[in-house]
DNA sequence: GTCTATAGTCGGATAGAC
DNA sequence: GTCTATCCGACTATAGAC
């Protein structure tokens, strides 16, 4: 199927694309620079409005990508849990144990990853300074994200307010972005060099814990 | 008093800060502009290297300002902390009540009040893109409050590990963050205009019924 | 102290050769 | 499709009149 000709041009989009989430997701879009990404990509300048229509267009292609990595991430998640009917007590902790994979997914992919944290940073930044392309994001990632763990809060808890579940819910998944957000000052406050393995463990320890205890208390 | 005087009554230097911190809070320090925030306090342009000898002093002059303002709000409760020494059953207890009051300043400050959602959208962005300014904001604020609820912490679970305390008090705290960092997704989310005197009451009962139950658990 | 005018710099986009 | 050269606009900062 694939020509060559087709595969050298993806490669300069690609080349194009990988260097702006790298520079996009360090500096934020104002302080990027298309010199720096170009340059970054090995690359002309002039391609990028060439492939991307501009600055703003490279950026969108780089939120359009994200979307979907994240999206790959969540999607056997998200489908299972607005396919399943839980009912009981027995259903409550299937529940439970549910929301706990989906945060371990979640930590994993903000937090631990080198790529997840470029990616969340970008799309933190969207959510505090929300640009025309924010609305990817929102009905791409947070919404679905949103709506399943909401969801499996209302069965834990047996509370139908679709509304108190969703800021438990925000409530909950916070945890996780202080340790994006914050990340220096934690680093800093513990004497760290950054997050190795031993403080993940005891990071995804900690939230995991809290959010088991917590929701246990409001069963 | 007649301390209430109108913004053309400032001082040149006063109407410059104010309205920085109201650009810088709104735009970030890249997309901010001398000439925005300049027009915004109705003086010349030329002010702001005379006054502050450049966009990076006035920006400097704002963190300055606002951690001041940030340690006005919770000087009382960590003096407090740093000074008490909680011990048995009713140690726990009163330490969860001065946990829960700080965490209720906090959200009343990051959340609640206007002036205080422009200014920690400032911090939050400091925390997650440092500048030379995020060492004045670390620590004349972000390392005293988390020092003195990982204090809290330690004498609530007697757990004495001051690393274990300072990630059990970061996650509690994201709870928090979620609400400033990702405002618009909940906004969307539930449908609203904003948060109104309704929407932050249950925010806060929430934050506060999970820090509460959280802690319980923990004891 | 405050203004106008302008210098100096930088970043994004484009034209046109190859 | 990719390159070089260049343009244009926007921004910060400064010089100097008043």
């Amino acid at each position: 199927m694939g020509q060559d000709e087709v595969k050298s041009e993806l490669g300069t989009q690609e080349r194009l694309l990988e260097a702006a989430m790298d520079i996009f997701g360090r500096d934020g879009y104002e302080s990027a620079t298309t010199r720096n990404i170009a340059r970054e990509a090995g690359v002309n300048i002039a391609a990028i409005p060439y492939y991307f229509k501009g600055k703003e267009g490279l950026y969108r292609a780089v939120i359009t990508h994200i979307v979907q990595m994240a999206e790959t991430q969540i999607s056997d998640l998200v489908q299972a849990i607005s396919n399943l009917t839980y009912t009981g007590d027995r259903g409550k902790e299937q529940a439970l144990a549910t929301l706990v994979k989906m945060m371990e997914k979640i930590i994993d992919f903000m937090v631990g990853s080198s790529q997840g944290q470029r990616v969340s940073r970008i799309i933190l930044r969207e959510q505090m300074y929300p640009t025309t392309a924010y609305e990817l994001i929102f009905k791409g990632f947070m919404e679905p994200v949103l709506n399943s763990v909401s969801t499996l809060i209302i069965v834990i808890t047996e509370d139908p307010s679709r509304r108190t579940a969703t800021l438990r819910a925000m409530a909950i998944i916070g945890q996780i972005l202080a340790f994006r957000v914050a990340r220096e000052t934690v680093v800093r406050s513990l004497d760290l060099k950054g997050y190795d393995p031993d403080e993940m463990d005891e990071i995804r320890r900690i939230i995991l814990e809290h959010t088991k205890n917590l929701l246990r208390s409001l069963m």
